[in-house]
DNA sequence: TTCACACAGAGAGCACTGCTCTCGCCTAGA
DNA sequence: TCTAGGCGAGAGCAGTGCTCTCTGTGTGAA
């Protein structure tokens, strides 16, 4: 890479890097000139690197997916193989560990999407990186034969998992355990959403028990036993 | 009521409803101006109604939970007391139905929060009148024994709950069926939040459906069968 | 080794925002 | 009747995103 390319990539990272500390300090409305000031440069000057406020947003989104999906990834592969309850907790506890290191990315993640902003096809697949641990080890429960949910689906809904089915990322899971990872996978955020965007205060106090004990019941319904 | 009192009331009013169409059209990035613009009035003219655009933006949210929780206890009272399931079926159907009909609002109160925006004391009262559907619900299972659900809960969720249990609203739930209702509640919003934020965009086409399944799911989690 | 050129940053500027303050009008209510 | 106070207008401040033009300089080709 010549000396300029690599000049470049390092600024890009240099404009994101304060741009995330920005958002961790003062939120999610985030100034672009604020972060070309704290890098001692005029705000025209970041333009030169993000086309707008948006694509420097968008490039946080992906990072904050990948960060999020790397940190899942290792946490459910230190566990055992064979023990899918294990790698259930390992994924959630990892999801929940990062939401709360980075709660102004989760909620940039996670919450209500920014203003007039759809997200871009570079989001989806880092943003699929942590369902498809899940996917991982629904698949190897469906192949050990330990997942035995076999719930009747109106058809309507066994349509759309037949369709997600077909494609390579979901082979192999059949759609009844596809159906309650997708309920069990809602409960883990709504859960999550609610803890970090303050919506159990005053209810919950413990916060580790109560997603612990969350965790451990849609396990259950997963069928993840111990 | 004075002429003058009442001429306040009604301008109050009004720029509620205009701030509520701009958020309805434009997203969540609500203009004070702009509304004093539609208003044929200038923007200060404003701050004589409303301290600051958070302070807006707060009366909106309680106007917000105010009607989700009217529309809810209308259609959960349509019920025959005795069919839970009917009445678990209604709210859940009551919470979709106006979320998908004020997205925005429904953005604004149960998405990520707002920059500094702390939740005031004013909100959480009308917030909690969806849940106190739930909880009737509940109650109502527990008195007549049809709910029946006992699950082993750790012992700092059951000393939260029980804390819980101790207020009037919440008395006579077993802190068992309380700790389930939480959990579906979460699933609930969880659900609702995929579909209105997008993110089950290329999974789900019959959203309908979807949710129909997902509410039924958490129905018979909580013991309620028709 | 030389040198054109493109790239990065500076700076000015536009249209917009939230919010403050001051100035008057005008009427509601004592 | 008459005044205190409510209310809107208007100017202004500091900030925002974004655009455009200008210029120095380092790069990579000749």
């Amino acid at each position: 890479m010549g000396v300029r390319a690599q000049a470049r990539v390092d600024t890009t990272e240099a404009i994101k890097q304060t741009a995330r500390r920005h958002l961790a300090q003062d939120g999610p409305n985030l100034s672009l000139r604020a972060v070309a000031r704290d890098l001692g440069v005029v705000s025209s000057a970041v333009y030169r690197y993000f086309a707008s406020r948006d694509d420097l947003l968008t490039a946080l989104i992906v990072d904050g997916y990948d960060a999020l999906g790397a940190n899942v990834e290792v946490a459910e592969a230190r566990q055992p193989r064979g023990d899918l309850a294990a790698r259930w907790f390992a994924l959630g506890r990892a999801i929940r560990a990062w939401a709360r290191a980075n709660p102004h990315e989760y909620a940039l993640l996670y919450g209500s999407p920014v203003p007039g902003y759809a997200a871009p096809r570079d989001t989806v697949e880092p943003a699929n990186r942590p369902v498809l641990v899940l996917v991982s080890i629904l698949r190897d429960g469906a192949a050990s034969g330990t997942l035995t949910v076999n719930d009747r689906l109106p058809r309507a809904v066994r349509a759309d998992l037949a369709q997600l089915i077909a494609t390579p990322e979901f082979a192999d899971v059949s759609p009844a355990v596809l159906a309650r990872g997708m309920t069990a996978w809602a409960q883990l955020f709504g859960t999550l959403s609610f803890e970090l965007f303050g919506r159990l205060t005053g209810a919950v106090t413990n916060y580790d028990a109560y997603f612990e004990y969350q965790l451990k019941a849609m396990g259950s319904y997963l069928g993840l036993h111990r």
